[in-house]
DNA sequence: GTCTATAAACCGATAGAC
DNA sequence: GTCTATCGGTTTATAGAC
């Protein structure tokens, strides 16, 4: 495949990315100075500007790049599944990605606010997508009878806040293994909208 | 009671507290100048530091004396109730709690990195008295036989990131009445547990 | 109790040298 | 591709007048 000219990763380029991600999600985006950037990746400020228009851009960038590497992956998952195995499959694919991406999913989750308008639309527009893949697997569930839900947006909303609040707590090489955090959250998302209780 | 000399609230220091609350909510601790608390309470920026010693510490304030009356409200709760009725009545009491007070809470969770150390420490100690009260009623019910759990501390942050996530969303006045939602959010922390699946 | 003025440092972003 | 130097403006906090 011809790769298009003047779009090789730089490495400097990589590195402000990097390092940018990882300062907004430890302080936050309105807590770093583009200075505080330049210092960590190691050089001076101006160098910054070649690699982003502004600020405001870098922190989009992530957020939206992020957003896409989400929805991506989600559409590499296998479908066509039982409702019930495809809310499985739900659950433990937004756990396992997000544990993989803690300072991305953390980002994005918070520094919402400091987002222009038309930026948070836009990155708006990507998280009701990929709500809207859990939305449809609870509606086809209840659809076939085997889901009882009363508010099929409130049940999405409960599900996704309760996987998000792993990250507040997760630490790699914590007290349980992914695997068994994905089987016991899991198991807690489909009692909650069991139909045989 | 007698009243404790120079103890009388003040009007402007009262202002201060729920103007800097209200803009550290919508913006972010770090996004918000003193400047722009004095001049949305209608006084200089030199007159702020009459009502609080620093920035840090007016944030502080608000959030410890939020947490305090989150204590203090579960404590005037019914006790001795059967661990259903208690799950009930802690979702209830969390939900209805936090939809009266969101910026407070929005400004409790989202600036835990803004604080120093020590003053990170003294709230995580009161957040963590809280979630005490919810593990004590999910271990009650799996000692007398009512609740399955797997893991009573995952499943307490489990139950908590899904409250706190109507945050995210709500808005008074709403699609749902807040007992709408109560109800409905009770329900699935109810089945989640629910040993009869 | 509130003001003005100011200190000392930092901010995002740009221009132009090398 | 990275640097230095700089612009114009902001920040928290303090001192002292009224």
């Amino acid at each position: 495949m011809a790769r298009t000219k003047g779009s090789q990763a730089s490495l400097t380029g990589l590195k402000v990315k990097k390092v940018a991600l990882k300062l907004f999600a430890r302080y936050g985006f309105a807590a770093v100075s583009m200075r505080k950037i330049a210092s960590s990746v190691g050089v001076q400020v101006g160098t910054l500007y070649q690699y982003t228009p502004d600020k405001q851009t870098l922190l989009f960038d992530l957020m939206f790049n992020h957003m896409s590497s989400v929805l991506e992956n989600w559409h590499l998952e296998p479908h066509g599944l039982s409702p019930v195995e495809q809310l499985d499959r739900f659950v433990r694919f937004h756990i396992r990605f997000h544990v993989n991406h803690p300072d991305a999913v953390f980002v994005s989750y918070m520094e919402l606010r400091n987002l222009t308008v038309e930026n948070f639309n836009k990155l708006d527009r990507q998280r009701r997508k990929y709500e809207g893949f859990l939305e449809n697997i609870l509606i086809l569930g209840r659809d076939r009878g085997v889901f009882q839900i009363e508010d099929v947006r409130l049940t999405s909303m409960a599900i996704i806040a309760m996987l998000n609040g792993i990250l507040t707590w997760y630490k790699p090489n914590g007290r349980l293994p992914v695997k068994e955090i994905e089987r016991i959250y899991s198991e807690m998302a489909l009692k909650s909208v069991n139909i045989d209780q």
